[in-house]
RNA sequence: GGCCCGUUCGUCUAAGGGCUAGGACACCACCCUUUCACGGUGGCGAUACGGGUUCGAAUCCCGUACGGGCUACCA
């Protein structure tokens, strides 16, 4: 590794939104690139024209935008690898499989999709429910093992459909290094003859990452935990084509893990918290599934809590910049084990990240929320301010509307209740005397608001206790909210005066 | 079924042979707070099971159980 520069690569397949799982993935790629001073690769591996969904690669650009977890290349951010979708570099897959065929480690197959139902069928058996092409079978399918020299040729130049397969070689033991996990072993003759390239020219998977990782001279393979069964015949493709020695290093990552096992896409409907980053629209039923972000979380909170999930840095901290997780990470310390995700246990990550931020910050997407609940807001510097009085109550962006809305509208329905059971000729005259006592106030600020409230409770021998609260719903509506002098003196003098009065006129 | 990976409080995790197994979320209690929160203090709560190795095991080895992944011309 010394000298040579670190370049690691997230690759995924269009074929829907993505999900948290895929985005811890992008994140660790994307630490482990800035930490070691290396490049960042996204990589678009559309093989599969059937699963193709239209709108999943410009949503993984959505998502890497709101995280702030852009890659250093590309399809849409260039590079000198290019292209970096691998439907457009279909052609220079082909070498590698021919090379393959004739090196003798791969050869053409014509069994048609029935033939190899039929084959499955045949080779089905209690013991094995799913029988596999490998050694065992291979001789007795219709491929160029099997055929005569000349009737391959006459089926490839007559355009008969073929797929090319790794030969898999019969007793041989597949040494495999993970970062992550340590050493394992694998025998060959338990793995099956992998199609490397399919009918349609297009190369599988298998061909396609190794092929790719070359070309693209990546050093460091950062994948989910599904990818270690075919592991070894990537091991196996690397030595025949490029050299074992060439070879990244593998890191396999844990499985992030819902409340029922392995997180689903429809997870998020089911259990009522995110699974996709930021809004997923199905093209094919229309269906839209809400995201981290709509849920109201911050980006950084987001990164942060994924970043937790199968990690730590070996000490207490649990809140972390992205700057300090780039100081702070390494690949050995992920664990080995899938990680349950505990939606609670997000949400006090993203309240964190709230009452760590300055208001100023939390500005901008408060507003919207606001404006998305049809309240437009004039006076911004109040906004500031009335975030960073109710910040540290809300734990999602979209608690800020409960929490600090009655500051721009008075709630149509106050708590009224709360305070007529108690409610007589006395508290009334009191408030009567303490709006004028507050119009005549030159300094309406918090302390001098409550010395004034105070003062005029003692006089009249009512306790203070007993008038805070109807002076909250006066002001607030409910029994909630920050300090309620605090609040009057944002409010301002009118506005105070005039929600006082008109609790007032509603009591009568 | 076969292969592979895994297993510490309910959840995320620390402790990579040596203190009463530590922290965080959640939950409970108390304090602070004449609202709701924040904050503070304390409580509840775990090494899956069985064998080894060792003076000594959460940690190393083996087995069992359980969980997960893979077993496509999907990725």
């Amino acid at each position: 590794m010394a000298g040579k520069q670190v370049r690691v690569r997230f690759a995924p397949s269009p074929t829907g939104g993505l999900h948290m799982g895929g985005m811890r993935t992008v994140l660790y790629n994307y630490l482990f690139a800035r930490k070691h001073q290396g490049r960042f690769i996204l990589r678009i591996e559309d093989t599969d024209q059937q699963r193709y969904v239209p709108g999943a690669e410009e949503y993984i650009y959505e998502c890497l935008k709101w995280t702030g977890l852009q890659p250093d290349e590309s399809p849409l951010h260039g590079g000198d690898y290019g292209p970096y979708r691998q439907s457009e570099r279909k052609e220079m897959y082909r070498q590698y499989a021919e090379k393959l065929v004739e090196e003798g480690y791969a050869y053409y197959a014509f069994d048609t999709a029935e033939e190899l139902e039929v084959m499955r069928e045949k080779m089905k058996t209690p013991d094995n429910p799913s029988p596999q092409y490998d050694f065992r079978v291979r001789l007795q399918m219709k491929n160029s093992l099997t055929l005569p020299e000349e009737q391959v040729q006459e089926k490839l130049n007559s355009g008969v459909p073929y797929v090319i397969r790794l030969k898999m070689p019969e007793n041989e033991t597949v040494k495999f290094h993970d970062l992550i996990r340590g050493d394992s072993l694998f025998q060959t003759a338990l793995l099956d003859d992998k199609v490397l390239l399919k009918a349609d020219g297009m190369p599988t998977y298998h061909l396609a990452v190794v092929v790719d990782d070359y070309l693209m001279k990546i050093t460091h393979v950062f994948r989910g935990e599904e990818w270690l069964p075919s592991a070894p015949a990537h091991v196996l493709l690397w030595r025949y084509l490029f050299g074992e020695e060439n070879m990244p290093q593998w890191a396999h990552l844990p499985l992030i893990l819902g409340p029922e096992g392995k997180l689903s896409k429809r997870d998020g409907m089911k259990y009522g918290f995110p699974v996709y980053p930021l809004e997923w629209k199905d093209p094919a039923t229309g269906e839209i599934i809400p995201g981290f972000r709509e849920f109201g979380f911050m980006p950084q909170a987001f990164v942060n809590f994924l970043a937790l999930l199968g990690w730590n840095d070996g000490t207490d901290k649990e809140i972390f910049t992205l700057e300090e997780l780039i100081e702070t990470f390494s690949i050995e310390r992920v664990h080995s084990a899938g990680a349950r995700f505990d939606f609670e246990k997000a949400k006090w990550f993203n309240h964190t990240w709230i009452k760590l931020s300055p208001s100023a910050t939390l500005l901008p997407e408060v507003n919207q929320t606001f404006k998305r609940n049809g309240i437009t807001i004039s006076d911004i510097q109040m906004l500031e301010k009335a975030i960073d009085l109710v910040k540290e109550r809300c734990h999602l962006l979209s608690d800020f509307m409960q929490q600090a809305g009655f500051f721009f509208q008075y709630p149509e329905n106050p708590d009224l209740t709360a305070v007529q059971a108690r409610w007589n000729e006395e508290k009334k005259s009191f408030f009567e005397n303490l709006m004028q006592l507050w119009q005549e106030t030159e300094t309406w600020n918090a302390a001098e608001l409550e010395n004034r409230f105070k003062t005029k409770a003692e006089s009249l021998h009512i306790k203070t206790g007993e008038l805070l609260l109807p002076l909250r719903i006066m002001l607030v509506g409910g029994k909630f909210g920050p300090p309620v002098f605090d609040i009057a003196e944002l409010l301002g003098k009118a506005e105070t005066l005039k929600r006082i009065q008109n609790l007032l006129d509603r009591l009568k």
